[in-house]
DNA sequence: TAGAAGTATATTGCACACAACTTATATCGA
DNA sequence: TCGATATAAGTTGTGTGCAATATACTTCTA
């Protein structure tokens, strides 16, 4: 086999095993964030502001890595499942000012459990688990063009 | 911060960075992908293809852990571009049998440095690679619920 | 301070992923 | 051999991701 054989082989890509394994996570979610009535990309925007509140949409998109065309259908089904608001800054009119409603911030309770049984799910030790967040990142890091 | 919270981080969630990651390599590959006229699903039934030809959807599917709802519809626009045949198995009228058209089997040739240049763009060392490689595959078999 | 440039969000269109379901065909078992 | 069961592929509907574009507001600058 020639080396851009090789090179073309399926079973020798890093990219695919990435994208095979984000496939089985999302899957794996699923039952799991059922009980939550959340999406996985959901259940991101909710760890986010569970953590911190009265952020933009361009902040929410800075740390989740996605952008309004995806984030602004998304946190519209959050609103109208009851959990998010999405308020204007008086400062600035563009700006989407994004708070939990009280049932909003009440899911975080139900959703206390959901890390360790996707840890379970997930298996390994934690260094392992510790390496391959830390791959994933350099990795998303290098891929990421430079923001300027 | 508790155990609960802790857990409910972003910044600690290994699922997290592997979703990012790999959404980020999928916006990596689409530059090169687009010379080629495919997406990076596309791309990949195409590099089983110029493996094994004449195998059925459902082969396809096993190989890349996706359905017949995803790769019908995929196998038919590539088929819309000229590249595959989906033919239909006389042993069992049930199963497609794809093949590459003369102008699928050619596109390998202008292909063939795809490889190289994202291994360019990911960076990190081969052991790096092969290590992320290896705990991605590790996390999939974990996360694929048992074929019986 | 008016127009240019920049920025935040929204919209549109396309291509996935996948659950749930349907249809067509094949195989198994009494 | 006939009906039950299984299997392969297709269909439908929902929710992303993201490029490209549009809109509205802000800030910069001459």
């Amino acid at each position: 086999m020639s080396a851009a054989d090789e090179n073309l082989c399926l079973d020798n890509q890093v990219c695919f095993a990435l994208y095979s394994a984000a496939n089985a996570m999302v899957r794996a979610y699923r039952p799991l964030l059922d009980k939550l009535d959340l999406t996985y990309p959901q259940y991101l925007v909710m760890l986010v502001l569970w953590q911190e509140q009265g952020i933009s949409v361009k902040t929410l998109g800075d740390r989740l890595h996605l952008d309004s065309g995806t984030l602004t259908p998304l946190l519209k089904r959050l609103e109208a499942k009851g959990l998010v608001s999405r308020g204007r800054s008086e400062r600035d009119e563009r700006v989407r000012v994004l708070q939990l409603t009280q049932a909003g911030g009440e899911l975080k309770l139900a959703a206390g459990g959901v890390p360790e049984q996707m840890r379970c799910k997930v298996g390994g030790s934690t260094e392992e688990l510790l390496a391959l967040k830390a791959l994933c990142e350099q990795a998303l890091e290098r891929l990421s063009p430079a923001q300027d």
